[in-house]
DNA sequence: TGATCAAGTTTGGTCGTACAAAACGGAATC
DNA sequence: GATTCCGTTTTGTACGACCAAACTTGATCA
């Protein structure tokens, strides 16, 4: 994969000290929320001007190694699939100015809710099915409560990411939900809305209780179908 | 989702620099693979320090919009999901120094490449399963060359992800390949193997010309579970 | 006329310094 | 012991300078 510094050959004093400090992050020397040497002792460990070291903690902050809020030292995060996706965010928010971009990334979404779903029929646990069925009610203990449904709503589709067991897929969850909350946020709802959903959601989750994978990839195919259809005619896209 | 930077708050000075700039890469005033104007320019457009000016640029670049190389202009990049990946690459590398990082995101592949070849079973044009005939063929042709095989590997399996017509699909398998490479690129190769392979490929392409989903994703779990076993042996992994 | 090469100029990379504002740490106070 | 206050440390921002590499220009030469 294309680098995304071209450095031509690690020239640049930043590059070396960023380098030096993920490594020391990767390895454990520096641990998971503790504040960074202070700039000044950066200077002095890596003989490099403050501007170099300020440039390499921008750095590092930016790929997400780091948290840093103005006047504090920077923390160290830990790394995982999560950070990803969130040192992401900015980009990301950029393609979906685009139409299409949202397009392209619910399709992503459907995509991985088919095969999640499909994946939980085949292979859930008892624990699992129990997680989903307390989500679902939940759901339907708040179909009359405009504004606590959603939170329920996006935390039954959680719970289809989570049954995967896979870091990647929480993080992705975690992702998506950001992304496409702005779309969500503005789209108006009601009880009978909030009731449609639900039983969207029961005809998921009976499907996966039944152990049918095909049906329960075409309950959630016809759930996300319809939101997308609700949220595309609220933006007039296509 | 938690956002990289917790600024607390627009404080940044330069923070608005960079939201400046990147207004304009989205609206099209910077174009595609245009230089950035020089920082002393910059300074005097917004009034600041050079010192803030790099600090921007810096950030631009992590965040994948502008491309820079030591002691040239910043050239701003097309924005892109395949650039978000790109912009991931070294975190992603961080958690791939774990084993379980390699085997959630090979869970990860195995997860879109099952589904993506149900989708191209489900719904390939009569184009999409020439292209992926045409990769077949060229798998076969070099069954017996050691070297070139990878590549037309890779190619096959890329066609899948082509298929799904989503740039974010061929954006991640671009990702994948550059990330699980180092894995592949260790294994011992033979004509054996690479004639395994291509009948495992070949038998994907059967499942999908026969318009079977399930045929075709349980060539493929078969396929990569294959190739899993192998580098896990290889790597030592559980 | 057209290609080549050697100036000078522009530009990014690094450094040192400075100063205000906020956070930190410890002493003094209640 | 908890709170308040003040001096110290540290970050955010800024200015100016220098170097080396890249670009530009124009003179030179075939």
């Amino acid at each position: 994969m294309a680098q995304v510094k071209a450095t031509g050959g690690e020239n640049r004093a930043a590059d070396s000290i960023v380098s030096a400090i993920e490594a020391q992050i990767a390895d454990g020397r520096l641990q998971d929320s503790q504040p960074l040497p202070s700039e000044r002792e950066l200077m002095e460990t890596y003989g490099a001007s403050r501007t170099v070291v300020r440039e390499a903690i921008t750095a590092l902050s930016n790929r997400g190694l780091v948290l840093t809020r103005p006047r504090f030292r920077p923390i160290v995060q830990k790394l995982g699939f999560d950070t990803i996706f969130a040192s992401t965010d900015s980009v990301v928010r950029h393609l979906l100015s685009n139409p299409n971009g949202v397009k392209n990334l619910y399709e992503v979404r459907v995509f991985a809710e088919a095969g999640l779903a499909r994946q939980a029929a085949a292979h859930a646990t008892r624990e699992h099915i129990q997680d989903l069925k307390s989500a679902l009610m939940a759901n339907e203990a708040s179909i009359s409560n405009s504004e606590g449904f959603y939170e329920t709503d996006v935390a039954f589709h959680g719970v289809l990411y989570a049954i995967s067991g896979n870091p990647v897929f929480a993080a992705l969850h975690d992702g998506l939900v950001a992304w496409l909350a702005p779309q969500w946020d503005q789209m108006k709802r009601s009880p009978e809305r909030n009731e449609g959903n639900y039983l969207a959601h029961k005809a998921i989750y009976d499907a996966i209780l039944e152990r049918d994978p095909d049906a329960a990839e075409e309950a959630l195919r016809a759930h996300l179908k319809n939101a997308w259809e609700y949220v595309s005619v609220t933006f007039e896209f296509e």
